[in-house]
DNA sequence: GAGCTGAATCTACACGAGTAGATTTAGGAA
DNA sequence: TTCCTAAATCTACTCGTGTAGATTCAGCTC
């Protein structure tokens, strides 16, 4: 009754301290909390439960983590976690990664390459088992990911960089489809707000949009660019009302520009869509709140987080990466000018 | 020439191979990278830099964690970062984070105590050094958080569960900036649309928007629930417009049921705020670009993410917690009636 | 050259967890 | 009773890092 006495721990409690008050070894306590690999008789099994309530005892996931060499964690990087787009992208590759048991760590890189390189170190640092990037640009600089040896997916990306697995959607497919419903309802001096991406890719959508124009034998329309944000887009909006050739249709290639777009024509009177039709791109929930609610090209953020999560978990090293790339839907609402 | 020679190191480089390559101890591996803590010959820097460049060499943060104790992470519970309220809160946290040299881990309650306990559980097995929990409601459940012994804060709180740090803003001045606003527009019927929170505690918004009514003589209005989103305003809205005895003006206690409302006036040919004026809570970028603009009251986000850094990385444990309660200020825009 | 000093470097252990392989134990058959 | 077997449990090593304390060594003085 001496030296047997069972002390309250100071510090955090381990693996040890629940062992020796469970009266076990540690591997016995190993073996219950992670449910193997060896067996347990039932009355230590219950012996070792009850140490881990009364202790309060947690595993510390960075032994944990050092040990298997994973740590159950997939890491994100956006390129603006203020893009409602992105928000909820994120949103559903938590959702998918905690249905398979990782938790998820979201970082932002606001719009610069070097902070997303940075952050693609400092996820690699801390052993994610896997990294999703939706990086700035069309070509991202993937050294950082490659020197990791982390599997990546490249979220948003049309598998550009070859030899890493990506996800994405049919940008000119999309285009297509907003500017030929622009078409549809007369139109045939149509504008795009494109964005400023810093790479060397054409963006799909502007292809779309120039294919679509001349197929049906219009001319090109005026482009201007601005970051994907409501400030630039609202920019964009009043160079566009300014033109001497002013577009009586805009196809904006996110919904952030048309949000700010839709506000530089509400201050100059400008009604949408009688005076100005407007389609946009992304389908995040604030398309439907704005006013008038806007015609959008949705992507299918679900399925594309579903997807990501399945190309990094679901495969071995040694097969090919997988390009996914999905379709968009165009949503019908008001700023195209059906009722 | 035989067992000396530098093979290329299969998986992932460690500090061993770094020191092999450089022809140097590990410890010496370590005084380079941490720059500490003792003093290494210009010369063998030089050797070891190049070992860790050549080799690739990246520092395992696990093992880091365990060894030290911490993971120099904090984590950060929002209950819907979908809202762009807690979006901008947690990149201000951050930043401000960042700036310390912290690492930040997001994660999501969507609403649900028992995700929010998860959450708190994930964080604390993951050793983070600190915990923000912006809960879904406004006397949250400490105790995951007391079990863990990990610092936190309270964000978006004033200070209801004692012996923890919290940073929140004046609910009720703000309220009664909105409200007195209001008034001072001639409205004397002037609805509420509040929040369903599902905790025990009175929102310091109504507490206001009721006082601040009564001190000027009017009579109560009427006040509505419904959940902090677009579709839960919307709805509200639609109810304001259908009472019997229908206010002039609402004050909707955050930006997203504010556009929600909005949403529902548009549709109803309600005009905002010839009809009906409106004036919110939060301050966020989506309030400054709906149509007409928000009048709102703002909290200052910035201010509370380093309030709350702060906080936690400037006490030491014994010191008592500290409590912010932060000012709001009102931005006067459209939708209150002002020009 | 012996002795000393301090800088530079190395050796060796700890952090908390997972688990292979060794050891103990209970129960049954002969 | 004595063996044998399989289940239960324990011992002991490992993961990669930080750092205290031991060790080496060059440069200087007398």
């Amino acid at each position: 009754m001496t030296t047997t006495a069972v002390q309250t721990p100071r510090g955090p409690v381990t693996r040890k301290d629940v062992a020796r008050y469970a009266g076990v070894s540690t591997a016995v306590v190993s073996y219950v909390v992670n449910g193997g690999p060896k067996n347990v008789a039932p009355a230590t099994e219950a012996k070792v439960r009850d140490a881990i309530r009364v202790l309060g005892y947690r595993p510390n996931a960075a032994a944990r983590a050092l040990k298997l060499g994973s740590s159950e964690t997939i890491g994100v990087v956006v390129p603006d976690n203020t893009n409602p787009f992105f928000t909820h992208l994120a949103h559903a590759v938590e959702e998918a990664a905690s249905e398979l048991g990782y938790g998820m760590v979201l970082t932002n890189s606001d719009g610069s390459l070097t902070r997303e390189r940075k952050n693609i170190r400092t996820l690699a640092a801390r052993q994610v088992d896997g990294v999703f990037l939706a990086s700035c640009v069309f070509d991202p600089d993937v050294t950082e990911l490659e020197a990791s040896e982390i599997p990546s997916v490249l979220l948003n990306n049309a598998g550009s960089p070859p030899g890493f697995a990506s996800v994405g959607v049919d940008l000119e497919a999309g285009g297509r489809a907003a500017v030929q419903h622009l078409i549809g309802h007369g139109h045939t001096n149509i504008g795009l707000a494109i964005g400023t991406n810093t790479g060397n890719q054409l963006d799909g959508r502007e292809v779309g949009w120039l294919a679509s124009l001349r197929e049906a034998g219009l001319p090109d329309g005026p482009m201007l660019h601005s970051p994907f944000t409501r400030p630039g887009g609202y920019e964009v909006g009043k160079r566009f009302l300014s033109m001497a050739n002013r577009p009586t249709a805009i196809f904006a290639s996110n919904d952030m520009q048309a949000i700010g777009i839709l506000r530089a024509f509400h201050e100059a009177g400008v009604r949408v869509p009688e005076d100005m039709a407007l389609v946009s791109f992304d389908g995040s929930l604030d398309s439907e709140y704005s006013w008038p609610a806007l015609t959008t090209v949705a992507q299918p953020v679900q399925l594309m987080a579903e997807a990501a999560v399945r190309a990094l978990v679901g495969k071995g090293r040694a097969e090919e990466p997988q390009h996914h790339i999905l379709p968009t839907e165009l949503i019908i609402r008001q700023s195209c000018g059906c009722k």
